[in-house]
DNA sequence: CGTCGCTTTGACCAGTTGGTCAAATCATTC
DNA sequence: GAATGATTTGACCAACTGGTCAAAGCGACG
């Protein structure tokens, strides 16, 4: 096991590399689906070289689970209550829509995790997360009754902007194989922000 | 093998319960994650016994798959030219969200399909789906041409209406850790007709 | 350059999993 | 109710999988 000591140079390019290779192969196949050996081969690691730094398949999972969350939800913190209600709103739509462009293998890590159940990180839901939305819907629901955006129901509001982007690097193949040549993120921004301003523009 | 003749009483009903219970298994474990085992004893019957009615575990998936893309893309075949065109793109969008109420495991089954890059039925996107779309994105852009809806990019329409409605039986989970008691279907529907009545109603 | 602790590995193991098979049981038909 | 074919099952197998371990390799430091 990896001393608790400040971790050495291979310590930080093995263990960077191997969740780099986890990511590919979990986002791809799942928990269940991937195979320790899979991710050992893709981090060009021997697999008891990779269990020697994570001790099991599940701490790997953990440990990428864990690091996401923060990160996907960043782009919803940033959500600022003193800024444009209209503008703030887009410009989350927007950060979220690039997030599947550039990071959708962690978009697919989530979207399997949520399909089956969340087992490992149900509890993050309902705490974290929970907390969050509950904060922002406030925000939301204070410019909506400021008259500033109009009204609709604010978690079903932040429910479509996660699916509605999310859905470009979850069902890429999909995608793509609908669209044909076209690049999807050329054409997807507009069409949300209109979908958005048409949606929350004041009366 | 079952013979090729006229299934009996008892191949109907075992067949019947197999996909059934494998329908459970794999929309909440994914391909790889169920066991033909799991599926077994959750149609009451021994593995083998399951085997003489399915060859493999990859025949049962992909009697499910096939059965599937049909009724999963029934809603979209029922949009009428002829019709009033907000109040057809409407009905899609409600009847596609009255399926993810009422068959969360088959829109889970697709999902977790998809999101690993849709191994069994890439080929059935490309060519299936992908004519399915065309025809229908011919038809909405004929209704924008004559200035009976908005104009907005086809293709992102039909993409927001199966992200919107489908997010409600793959993110299932998700959203009820963030909705708490409310019941996402009683306040979903209202929602989404605002949303697109506000995105497609004519300028 | 020798030592000591971090890193790497080949060989191995036990549990699981998809699938087989011969034999037993059951249902139908004559 | 005997014969025939459909259905069911316990026992079994080979491949795979997560994980272990003792020993070998390697690098930094005195």
């Amino acid at each position: 096991m990896p001393p608790s000591r400040r971790p050495s140079r291979i310590q930080t390019r093995n263990r960077a590399a191997i969740l780099d290779a986890a990511l590919d192969v979990f986002s791809a196949h799942g928990f269940r689906g991937a195979t320790v050996d899979q991710i050992a081969k893709a981090a060009n690691l021997s697999k008891p070289n990779l269990l020697y730094y994570f001790p099991s398949k599940e701490d790997i999972h953990n440990a990428l689970l864990e690091q996401l969350l923060d990160t996907w939800l960043a782009p919803l913190r940033a959500l600022d209550e003193t800024g444009d209600p209209l503008e703030e709103l887009l410009a989350y739509v927007h950060r979220k829509l690039q997030m599947s462009r550039d990071f959708p293998r962690e978009s697919r890590l989530f979207a399997n995790e949520i399909v089956q159940g969340a087992p490992r990180i149900h509890a993050a839901l309902s705490s974290d997360l929970k907390t969050l939305v509950d904060t922002k819907t406030d925000v939301i629901r204070g410019w909506m009754d400021a008259g500033r955006i109009a009204r609709v129901h604010p978690y079903h509001l932040i429910f479509s902007i996660w699916s509605l982007t999310q859905h470009y690097a979850d069902f890429d193949v999909q995608v793509r194989a609908v669209l044909g040549q076209e690049d999807p993120f050329a054409t997807a921004p507009e069409f949300i922000d209109t979908l958005y301003r048409k949606l929350l523009s004041p009366p």
